[in-house]
DNA sequence: GTTCCGCATGAATCGATAG
DNA sequence: ACTATCGATTCATGCGGAA
């Protein structure tokens, strides 16, 4: 099966009306959070970040088949030691949008980012949003079960503080890399929190998305031959994981660095490219390119 | 010290009335989650939930100190396939009341038991909202610092072996910014996510609530001889933890058949009574049993 | 080849200082 | 008064060089 990767670069608003109706399966995406990633991203304010996302999920919604799944990892900022509402306020206007909002997994950051202030702790969790057009999704629970935690075996154990760390790789979330240690274990469900590290040491470039988070939902959401989009493709790590797991994807982002990298990182036989070209005063033409 | 635990029959939203503004350090409280508990609570449906908390926060925010702190255990309940909006509701709301969102921790619970269904899995998480009145609120993060992980064992054993010679010579070019802050550091901050099991033993009744709930926060956000208040005590949980931490503590239930429960399990010499009895068409009056 | 150790670096947040 | 920038703080991870 030959699979297709796409990558635009472009403002996703305006990017992903291109793309036709129910054409997506899953939408898996970390947008800029509120004043974060300043550098690369415009930062944009709390107080705008409702009206900001709107027009998105708009698109999202539209492109999105109807037993597709819209994934959003997403977490507030603190403001003058308060934590903003923005999340809940986006969840109640996506609400209005139509959709329905079925899901809030844990995303459970094993190292999380240090330091230490008076009045909180480091924070070490986001939100993984879950919103779905319909109540009959497509979900393929099977794809993600997990071999049974010690907990079941002896409860007799006594929590030693290597026993509570062992056991906290283990329980639940379903990651890890070395499945041959699962092989004739008895294996469950996950449970809706999920428990991985962030990467902070790729070699060129820093992800914040660890490849586990979008594997683990493509694999419950999506069967080979589906198509995934990331309209905020950032260092690319959705579209990697998508061509790995043989899905088709699409890729978007706004800043030429990371549509660069991306493109570089992928191999340009399979890659499709569409990328605005810009004309002096004429109207924004696009070209659309495939190698 | 002589530890004061107070038990009031009724509904909060009256009996909190009785109690003389800032006086509470610490309310720690578990409400009924709405629609669930029908048969102790009635139930309150999803759209009135709100409605029917703020009057309770309006006087909760008038009881509490300055310093004092709030920690609401809610989780909003799966209607139709989708979750309600009332806790994201209910927090824009009590921002509009005062209150100060710091913080949302999150209560990973350990051991729930996998299970399935066709839409989702095992729900095993738990939001703890944090709210106060002023951003300088009482926090004694020593008091619950926890076990440094593993990987500290590998590195800082060895490395003070061999480390501590080169930093004797050559200050603060080691391990960090400074060697001396982490050799023989065995404990260290905790983070905004709770791991700590659900009780699944109970005796006669099911308590939602494990003992290390209300400790952890009772540990982090009071002191000795400080006044805990709980709202919606239940089965008495955040009693008996206060009491044997040396806290006063002021517990509230609607409930005859918890109020009874959490009456027979406090010695009755250390328990302050305050139960209404109504006279027919009398004005209600209200009995206070000092014993 | 293994194992071990040194080190940079993260969707951070606060308080102080500067314009 | 209000915003922008900066230094200090802190813990876990994975890479790469060394033993």
């Amino acid at each position: 099966m030959e699979i297709r990767t796409g990558l635009f670069l472009g403002d996703s608003k305006d990017v992903l009306k291109q793309l036709p109706d129910s054409s997506v399966d899953l939408i898996v995406t970390s947008p800029p959070y509120a004043d974060q990633r300043k550098g690369t991203y415009g930062g944009i304010h709390p107080d705008k970040y409702v009206e900001w996302f709107l027009p998105i999920s708009a698109q999202l919604f539209r492109v999105l088949k109807p037993t597709g799944t819209f994934v959003l990892n997403i977490k507030e900022k603190v403001v003058a030691g308060e934590r903003s509402t923005y999340v809940m306020e986006l969840i109640i206007a996506m609400r209005k949008q139509g959709w329905l909002w079925t899901e809030e997994f844990i995303w459970h950051k094993k190292n999380s980012f240090p330091g230490k202030w008076p009045n909180r702790f480091r924070d070490s969790w986001e939100r993984l949003l879950q919103f779905n057009k319909s109540k009959h999704f497509n979900m393929y629970q099977n794809e993600v079960k997990v071999p049974i935690g010690d907990w079941a075996k002896g409860r007799l154990k006594n929590l030693s503080a290597t026993d509570k760390v062992r056991d906290n790789t283990k329980n639940g979330s379903g990651f890890g890399k070395n499945v041959s240690n699962w092989l004739g274990k008895e294996s469950v469900f996950p449970t809706n929190v999920l428990h991985l590290a962030t990467e902070c040491n790729n070699k060129n470039h820093s992800a914040a998305f660890p490849e586990e988070l979008p594997e683990w939902f493509i694999k419950l959401f999506t069967k080979q031959g589906d198509t995934v989009l990331d309209p905020f493709v950032g260092s690319g790590t959705t579209l990697f994981v998508s061509k790995r797991m043989k899905r088709h994807s699409i890729g978007i982002d706004i800043t030429s660095e990371y549509y660069e990298m991306v493109k570089s990182r992928i191999n340009p036989a399979e890659l499709y490219l569409i990328e605005p070209v810009k004309y002096g005063k004429t109207k924004p033409q696009r070209r659309y390119a495939i190698r």
